[in-house]
RNA sequence: GGUCCCUUCGUCUAUCGGUUAGGACACAUGGUUUUCAUCCAUGAAAGAGGGGUUCGAUUCCCCUAGGGACCGCCA
């Protein structure tokens, strides 16, 4: 086979999914893998639910995550008319035949064999119908001429060999009665025409598949190679669906997920290599392969994808880690001030020690990132007049130095916990709560440190009064 | 209901006939730490059930159960 071509066959008719986005991705690593072409297809031949936003919003995610395409992107409703050429090339041959049934008429075969418990399948009324039959006021549609003898074998790269009786099949409509062609057509003449190899999709396309390899056939076009891969369930182990909450990738990004931890998660559910956890960019190109896609779906766990948003939260470079930041601030909270961003930066360092997320990092960040400081009423009960005679005591010590660091700070806080017979504890939340308004976050020594002299003064004064 | 697929700790998974069934996340406990964390150590935690095949099955086969996907003039 010539050069390995796969792509990506979105339809545009809701917002891209995390469930998509890793089938993007397993195309996209298993054709960088071989050095083949990627293509995005957008599938928007449902005029009336298909949306340009959901296309922008689908190539935004692309790019989001990393994954380029070759090429401009591939629209099928520019090709209809090919599609449509195909059809009565197929009708022609023999592989297909107009249907004249009603739409009233297949509604009530269909609802009795939903009374009767059987499976609905179209009759084949027209399959071998003389022309002179059809009914003058009806406009026909196109079905496809389905094999009824035997079975097929369909060689799956990740399922197996999965073998289906051909009589399963209905025979499908290709070319709706306003003309117009359906999805197995459309997309097989696409996948054909764009030169694709390898088909990697979701299963739940499987048995479309058995219908895309009939036309392959009829038009004596080399079968591509398949391979389904098992669909992301959420916890409750349903489908993924597009009205899922958090399931769309700006979801992730504005809780402060990063995009190579997103990747790095998407890679590892529903394949493995070894034991291997952590795939930078080009290990994954190295390593993916079909072989190691699992056969049964998986479940999506959101603590898994924090926890790997933490390890490269805390391993990518500290400026690195501050663009991010500074950028997700910007989208998602408030921006940073061009005065605080010397402060942030230094900060870095310890504000990514309790970080799963940018999210963190943000939380952890507010008593730098505003001058004034909010106070839970419940915290501020906790600095009692002793508390309040403790910050007074440190205030007065600040006061006194021209700057402040460890070597300073040390002896200070630790006089302070003799002279007002307590624990580090005693002195240590009160000054937190006055200096940052909570009780939790950074350690107090890097609080201290990293808010200067002038703003301790500022905002200790406010306490004492 | 029909067709097809799946089934190892709670979750993601390793194992390609012989392992004390391994790792990661989450969880629990302890240690470090000055809160919360980080970090370190330790622990609990799995082959759905039943039959075969085999000297030996998590691994191969069958049945049962459970779960899922599909069953559109949507893609």
């Amino acid at each position: 086979m010539s050069k390995v071509a796969t792509r990506f066959a979105p339809s545009p008719t809701g917002p891209l999914h995390i469930g998509g986005v890793r089938t993007a991705l397993f195309n996209w690593l298993f054709t960088k893998s071989q050095g083949g072409d990627f293509y995005l297809r957008i599938e928007d031949t449902d005029k009336e639910r298909s949306k340009d936003e959901y296309k922008d919003q689908i190539i935004k995610s692309l790019k989001w995550i990393g994954i380029e395409y070759d090429g401009d992107e591939y629209i099928q409703s520019k090709k209809i008319d090919n599609h449509i050429k195909v059809a009565n090339e197929l009708l022609k041959n023999g592989y297909a035949y107009k249907c004249y049934c009603s739409n009233d008429e297949i509604e009530e075969q269909k609802k009795r064999a939903k009374q009767k418990k059987i499976p609905y399948i179209y009759n084949r009324k027209w399959r071998d119908k003389e022309e002179s039959a059809a009914p003058k006021n009806i406009e026909p549609v196109i079905r496809f001429k389905s094999k009824i003898e035997g079975s097929t074998i369909l060689k799956d790269l990740v399922q197996g060999d999965v073998q289906i009786e051909n009589n399963t099949i209905e025979d499908f409509i290709i070319l709706r009665n306003d003309g117009s062609p359906t999805y197995n057509l459309s997309a097989a003449i696409d996948d054909q025409q764009m030169k694709v190899t390898h088909i990697i999709r979701g299963d739940d396309h499987k048995i479309n598949t058995f219908k895309q390899m009939q036309i392959y056939l009829a038009m004596k076009w080399e079968l591509p190679y398949f391979a389904h891969i098992p669909l992301i369930h959420t916890t409750e182990g349903k489908k993924l669906s597009k009205r899922d909450k958090a399931s769309t990738l700006d979801d992730y990004s504005k809780i402060g997920i990063m995009p190579e931890a997103l990747r790095n998660y998407l890679l590892r559910l529903g394949w493995s290599f070894k034991d291997k956890e952590i795939f930078t960019l080009d290990e994954s190109i190295k390593h993916f392969n079909l072989e190691g896609i699992g056969k049964s779906p998986s479940k999506l766990d959101i603590s898994r994808i924090l926890s790997m948003n933490e390890h490269y939260i805390k391993n990518i470079s500290e400026n690195d880690l501050f663009d991010r930041f500074n950028n997700y601030c910007k989208n998602y909270k408030e921006k940073i001030e061009t005065n605080k961003e010397d402060k942030i930066k230094k900060s870095l360092s310890f504000l990514k020690n309790k970080a799963k997320s940018l999210e963190d990092i943000y939380n952890n960040s507010k008593y730098i990132i505003f001058d004034e400081v909010s106070f839970d009423e419940n915290d501020l009960k906790l600095i009692d007049n002793k508390a309040k005679t403790i910050i007074k005591d440190f205030y007065d010590e600040i006061s006194k130095q021209e700057e402040i660091n460890k070597n300073i700070l040390e002896p200070i806080i630790n006089s302070l916990i003799k002279k007002h017979e307590t624990n580090f504890k005693g002195v240590g939340q009160p000054l937190r709560i006055a200096l940052t308004g909570s009780k939790f976050g950074p350690g107090i020594y890097d609080i201290i440190i990293s808010l200067g002299k002038l703003d301790i003064e500022k905002r200790l004064s406010k306490i004492v009064k």
